[in-house]
DNA sequence: TGTACATCAGTGAACGCGCGTTCACTGATGTAC
DNA sequence: TGTACATCAGTGAACGCGCGTTCACTGATGTAC
């Protein structure tokens, strides 16, 4: 949080700001007890508890207090952890994609990454896309890193659109244009926002292919498909393919 | 749970089963706790206290225990409650549109009535189609009524596939052919189970369409739209309408 | 119609537990001279 | 290099609270004869 605290003086530039042992030592703490919480969610869903994460380090409750100021900041340190490692995820599939024009293999690592993502650390994903946490409200500073991967998804397209590689709004099929002028401004801001043009055709068409990729996560990682589908990898695939089609990404 | 106790004699089947009082009054408090208990969880979220309900009723604790045999079976009964509250409400929406080959126009009405009963409801459908419960393991018995909703609006598809309504597949673009004869196994029995014949053309626009309406739904009662979009009435309209395009109910 | 008995709703106290947070403290680690 | 002091990590006890559930009980309501 305080990150001033802990930086070197200004004096000595060159090097490293000299780590001292304890704030090494300290770091690795509070780092321990991130994923010792994170391992309670894991097990035990939403309920977060300050004494059993105390207890499964071995130290008595109220020393947590030397890192935490309250179990409310662990939460939000663990929401921010959470977007970053999403956020870097998404971040480093999407740079490890060959060619930078290759948007559609893009678009698939992204979405692909975020489901994975999202299988292999459920509470995770659950804190930060699951139903709000009872008596927890998120502060502001989760609000950034909140919007990461939804800005990497549209980042592919955007670029493809700018490079003149989308296919023709015309077969593709776009959105019709609105009458709703308020709607239409509030679009055009969110558009400019994702790195679109303001007057982009296919901002609508993104934003509902994010509106999809989330609810087929949401669906398969709070177990909606149980009982339906046990291919579920090859139907999140197809749905993947199918919004990248629609978006023009791939000539339909 | 067990309606047979409540049922009056075999002897007199031509009258009411004659409700006694003490049953009437029984029933009634049954409801009462129930929405006392939907108020705490539309105040306090996710987190269920017995106790805080009794207090709320002005009843010792132990008392709900008259009513019910623990928390988890209180929980359970709001959840199918719930289901079946947020189907009724579809159905009615359903049935109350006039022609009954209006497939476009029931379409939309299913859809709007499931977002309209999520933001009316949040705690509801939170309990519903939010993140899992910490230490709670939902029944066998709910997941029937978990259906209702989904399959009402694929009802209107189905129908109108049946009827030869929809518009050609080569017009508004399908799925291609799977190469995966597992999910293709599946997706048959899907479309089955959902009133589609098992080799129908829509049946995965119908799943993408249903997984990106409750994706929508998510996002907005979530918050997730909170600084994004302020018309988001009309926002949600432009994806259910975008949606029947491309299953067809509508030519583009 | 009246009485005896069974059923049921609700009480109040208790059990055993876990929670977040505070506080005065002990030692160990770092810093300034 | 050595000493005095300040900083920090962690302890242990306590506060005050809420939780789910059990149990013996009191009265009121229903039922059978």
């Amino acid at each position: 949080m305080n990150a001033a605290k802990d930086s070197g003086s200004a004096r000595t530039p060159a090097k490293t700001p000299a780590p001292s042992i304890r704030a090494r030592v300290r770091a690795e703490m509070i780092s321990e007890i991130k994923k010792v919480a994170l391992d309670h969610l894991t097990r035990d869903g939403a309920a977060l508890s300050l004494r059993a994460v105390a207890r499964d380090m071995g130290m008595v409750s109220s020393a947590v207090y030397r890192y935490f100021p309250s179990r409310d900041e662990l939460l939000t340190a663990l929401i921010i952890d959470a977007y970053t490692s999403l956020g870097e995820a998404v971040e480093k599939a999407d740079g490890d994609v060959d060619r930078r024009d290759a948007y559609l293999s893009r678009w698939f690592a992204v979405c692909h990454t975020i489901r994975r993502w999202a299988i292999a650390r459920p509470a995770e994903y659950a804190l930060i896309y699951g139903s709000p946490i009872p008596g927890y409200l998120a502060p502001d500073e989760t609000i950034e890193p909140g919007s990461w991967a939804v800005v990497a998804m549209a980042r592919c397209v955007a670029e493809a659109e700018a490079a003149g590689k989308l296919d023709s709004p015309e077969r593709t099929g776009v959105f019709p244009a609105t009458e709703d002028a308020a709607y239409a401004e509030e679009l055009r801001a969110v558009a400019v926002g994702m790195g679109f043009n303001e007057d982009s055709h296919v901002i609508e068409r993104v934003l509902s292919a994010v509106t999809q990729v989330f609810g087929a996560v949401n669906f398969e990682v709070f177990g909606r498909l149980n009982r339906v589908f046990s291919e579920r990898g090859e139907w999140f695939d197809r749905q993947v393919r199918e919004l990248a089609v629609g978006m023009g990404l791939v000539p339909r």
